[in-house]
DNA sequence: CACCCGTGGAG
DNA sequence: TCTCCAAGGGT
């Protein structure tokens, strides 16, 4: 009894610093908007959330401006060609969310008439929506009371019952404990409400407690230790790669690209063609060519960093299997960063 | 469960 | 320069 209480007061006062405090986000729909009866289109809460997935609001802005204009609604997005979604998402990182996305539309346009289930299961049922983004649809989409277990959830949990069990084993512990604050009322609201308070105030390095609405509640900031929470296992080093990419034009003057196997890193997107990359970097060209070596780009992924020797030719014939691109479909833009590096490298010795 | 999969900003 | 990490999912 005390316990329900307790949880009741805790919701209570998250959704009353949310209808203060809410972001205004433009996927998002007001509390004060939501209250009045309107529902956000589960179409861009889907795509909101696939692109949110491990990326930062800044960074997802623009994108969502972009693809919702290109492409209004699922069905619109369903139609698309790939290539054209895929040169959408470069710069946006983890691609498989991009192919998943394509596969997801098609299926919501063949199998369920054009519009998104409304329940957590037959969500997670769909391509690249998984526990934490079917949660988030159907609370946010179509209020249901489902509960959302994302980074900011679970910081703000272990910090508010102080959990000593690092992540990623921690994680049934911070579902269970999320759960049995989620409310029956504004399930929606409530879900947005606490991702709000994990991005704004229960932050990962200097946690604003002084303006908490639930400090009170809270067994770190009771203890003092509340940065010290979620605690994480250690992570494993990250090994150097190096390779070799090589940046050509035709003698009709085209762009020498190749579409990248659609699994595995950078899988489905366009690329200069190269070595591997790996410890070992034997410098062997595609193909043959009065080749110059330009210098070298740096590149962080997720597991490895990259050093990638770029070279430049002009007027060269490749073998078959390229894609070739004149300078009125070519966009640097479609290229996924590492690769855009290299071309911007190469494109000063080229111009030249 | 462990590993793979991008990127850019903050400190 | 370097570490951390941001609305995770697939295999």
């Amino acid at each position: 009894m005390r316990d329900a209480l307790k949880q009741s007061e805790i919701s209570d006062l998250l959704l009353e610093w949310y209808d203060r405090h809410a972001r205004s986000l433009p996927w998002r729909v007001s509390p004060d908007a939501r209250r009045a009866g309107i529902r956000p289109d589960p179409y861009r809460v889907w795509l909101s959330e696939i692109m949110l997935q491990q990326t930062t609001v800044a960074a997802v802005k623009a994108y969502f401006e972009r693809f919702t204009s290109l492409w209004p609604d699922v069905t619109a997005l369903a139609d698309a060609e790939d290539d054209m979604v895929l040169g959408e998402w470069a710069g946006l990182g983890y691609y498989a969310r991009a192919r998943n996305l394509l596969k997801c539309a098609r299926v919501i346009r063949d199998d369920h008439g054009g519009r998104f289930p409304p329940s957590r299961p037959e969500l997670q049922a769909l391509p690249g929506i998984g526990p934490y983004t079917s949660a988030a649809i159907a609370a946010i989409a179509f209020d249901r009371a489902e509960t959302v277990v994302d980074g900011n959830v679970e910081r703000v949990v272990s910090r508010l019952f102080r959990i000593e069990t690092p992540l990623p084993a921690a994680k049934p512990e911070l579902t269970a404990r999320a759960e049995t604050l989620t409310p029956g009322s504004r399930p929606g609201d409530y879900a947005q409400a606490m991702m709000d308070l994990g991005a704004t105030v229960c932050t990962p390095r200097s946690p604003a407690c002084a303006i908490c609405p639930i400090a009170s509640f809270c067994a770190a900031r009771a203890a003092g230790d509340q940065p010290r929470f979620p605690l994480k296992a250690p992570r494993k080093a990250k090994p150097t790669r190096h390779g070799h990419a090589y940046v050509a034009r035709t003698a009709a003057g085209e762009w020498i690209l190749e579409k990248r196997p659609e699994k595995g890193l950078l899988g489905g997107m366009l690329g200069w063609p190269g070595t591997d990359w790996q410890e070992a970097h034997p410098q062997r060209a595609p193909f043959s060519g009065a080749w110059t070596e330009i210098g070298e780009v740096r590149h962080t992924f997720t597991h490895f960093h990259l050093v990638l020797t770029v070279h430049a030719a002009r007027h060269v014939e490749p073998t078959e299997g390229y894609v070739l691109r004149g300078d009125n479909s070519f966009r640097a833009s479609d290229l996924p960063t590492v690769m855009r590096k290299a071309f911007d490298l190469a494109q000063h010795f080229l111009d030249d």
